[in-house]
RNA sequence: UGACCUAUGGUGUAAUGGUAGCACAACAGAUUUUGGUUCUGUUUGUCUAGGUUCGAAUCCUGGUAGGUCAACCA
């Protein structure tokens, strides 16, 4: 097969919009190199949707051979706690990124300070000692123009004074604000007198109690950017209308002119994005914590079996645009699908076990079958597995009336189990509820591994665990993560209570617990990042697994429909 | 009813004045030691009305629809 290595061919080169502005400003010599930063509050845990956020800004300064900082918003210290700085710089080093350097907004709170003054001086900014109520109504509407502040006009020595006593705590929360002096009869509601700074005796997590002044996101985010001489400031779509106060604050500082671009965040189907629904969810109990499986937190899909790998790949799949969007969930699970299929070691495990009983096999008898460790990758190896004479099978794998097309285990038909014998389903045993309990079968003892020395061949292939050396766990885990909404699909202004299972949790617990305990120590933190296993478990497995549940799932009930 | 942003198959995203392409989803077939994977094929789209142009998804104007903004949140 001959190569041309420079065609590139298939390869179709796409830029993003961004990526586009970026290399234009490279080629005009705008700027030599690129600095994008990711600022999150610290007020929550990162989800899904900062995860877009990240691979953009650490992967859009990657591909152009820039940097990224990780910045810390955390100008409001009634809302934000060390706990949210730590698990942020987790689930970012989870993701694969190594931000720069790590700043704070608290950092600058002294040059803000510094610039406010200069504001002042300028005659840009002054105190109002009006009351938050009254601020509020003088704003106007989006319609109507706002009124002046009777403080408006004070003089800079009176504002110099003033703001100069608001930061040494001589006025108590509320009473005063700093205030930009623009035009309360601007269009943009933004450029109405924004307030500056505002008064909150609080403990901030970083800078403790040497501050009862604080700037507002609006007076502290470009002038950071600025600081760290940021290149491309990358947003979501809603601070679009805050540029116009993000390049006054930098013209008239005269301060290094970052810029900010914006870009459509990511919406899912079925999935809750809002930091403040899914605090609900944590504080009142609905669910495990932050790292639940059902949470679309990034430990959360963590936990759920999700790779970095798929999640960067899923960002990149999403791709960037101004357009409000809403991608379907099944690329997420395809993106997980797609990068474990290739290089996860596959296991049997059944999740929803049905007994059989090989009647024509040994009662003692225990063979170790070989079994491939992943068909997509033969460097992978094989390893052993324990058959015996009592098996549980999966119940959806058995069909006592089963439709045309059905191929696996019924009365009468032959089903090959993986690795192991072709067995026949000889006898249906029910309890009084007639409920099938148990299956009586007879093996080929001539298709040993799977293959019948006749040739004949078997439709189906299902997998399967030995009884005895089964480790035992709860199988409706599993089921539950499934069958409850995924993620919380919550329509607006409904009660969270009714769309969570409240009991899950508790079923977790009660067959985890001794599910660990029959486990080795050292394999008990694999073990319980999963979920569970009858045998052959494995992290790894698990997750492919799990995956695969769901598609398998859906075909039946496709099938069934 | 103010300013700003946006409009391409079911869902996303390309095409930057010259053949509407790609991915997910869906559907059909082939292969298969799991109805998975892999491979092949199919269906479905430029919000609307004008204008400019040899030619418009693309440029202009009007309309329509959706979104954002009236925290001392970020």
């Amino acid at each position: 097969m001959t190569t041309e290595p420079d065609k590139n061919e298939g390869e179709v080169k796409v830029l993003n919009f961004l990526e586009e502005i970026i290399e234009a400003d490279l080629k005009s010599g705008k700027h030599k190199s690129i600095l994008t930063r990711f600022p999150p509050e610290p007020n929550g845990y990162l989800h899904i949707g900062h995860a877009k956020s990240i691979c953009l800004n650490f992967g859009l300064a990657q591909k152009y051979g820039g940097k990224t900082n990780l910045r810390f918003d955390d100008t409001n210290p009634v809302k934000e706690d060390t706990e949210y700085v730590d698990s942020i710089k987790d689930d970012i080093r989870w993701l694969g990124f190594q931000w720069a350097e790590e700043l704070y907004a608290s950092d600058y709170f002294e040059q803000l300070y510094d610039w406010a003054m200069v504001l002042i001086k300028k005659g840009l900014a002054y105190v109002d000692d009006q009351t938050q109520e009254e601020i509020r109504q003088t704003r106007g509407t989006v319609t109507e123009a706002g009124k002046n502040s009777p403080y408006r006009n004070r003089s800079v020595e009176e504002n110099i004074d003033l703001f100069t006593r608001m930061r040494a705590g001589e006025f108590k929360d509320g009473e005063r604000v700093l205030r930009a002096k623009l035009d309360m009869a601007h269009p943009n509601m933004l450029m109405r007198d924004p307030i500056l700074y505002r008064i909150i005796h609080a403990h901030h997590h970083r800078t403790g109690d040497k501050w009862c002044i604080y700037p507002m996101y609006d007076y502290a985010h470009g002038q950071s950017d600025s600081i760290e001489n940021i290149t491309h400031s990358i947003c979501t779509l809603e601070f679009d209308v805050h540029r116009p106060l993000y390049d006054w604050f930098i013209e008239k500082l005269e301060i290094f002119p970052s810029h900010q671009y914006e870009f459509a965040r990511l919406n899912l189907t079925y999935t809750v994005m809002s930091k403040r629904k899914l605090l609900e969810l944590v504080k009142n109990n609905f669910v495990s914590g932050w790292d639940d499986p059902r949470m679309p937190t990034i430990c959360g899909l963590r936990r759920r079996g999700y790779t970095p790998e798929a999640i960067r790949m899923f960002a990149e799949k999403v791709g960037v645009a101004k357009r409000d969007n809403v991608i379907d969930l099944s690329l997420l699970e395809w993106c997980i699908r797609e990068d474990l299929n290739k290089r996860a070691n596959r296991y049997m495990a059944v999740l929803n076990p049905l007994k059989v009983v090989i009647t024509s096999y040994p009662d003692d008898k225990v063979e170790m079958m070989d079994a491939v460790n992943n068909p997509e990758d033969a460097a992978a190896g094989t390893r052993k597995v324990p058959f015996s004479k009592v098996i549980y099978i999966e119940r959806d794998d058995f069909m006592e009336n089963p439709p045309k097309k059905y191929f696996r285990l019924a009365p009468g038909q032959e089903v090959r189990l993986r690795y192991a014998y072709f067995i026949t389903c000889t006898e249906v045993i029910k309890d009084a509820n007639g409920e099938v309990v148990e299956l009586r079968c007879t093996h080929d003892p001539a298709s040993q591994g799977g293959n019948s020395p006749d040739g004949r061949k078997v439709q189906g292939t299902i997998h399967w665990v030995s009884a005895q050396h089964a480790v035992e766990a709860d199988v409706r885990l599993f089921d539950r993560l499934f069958t409850e909404p995924h993620m919380g699909d919550i329509p607006e202004g409904e009660d969270y209570k009714s769309y969570l299972n409240p009991d899950s949790l508790k079923t977790v617990k009660a067959y985890l617990e001794p599910a660990l305990a029959a486990i080795p120590k050292e394999e008990k933190v694999q073990f319980e990042r999963i979920g569970y296993f009858w045998q052959d478990y494995d992290s790894t497995a698990a997750k492919l697994i799990f995956n695969r549940i769901v598609t398998l799932k859906d075909t039946w009930a496709k099938m069934n429909k």
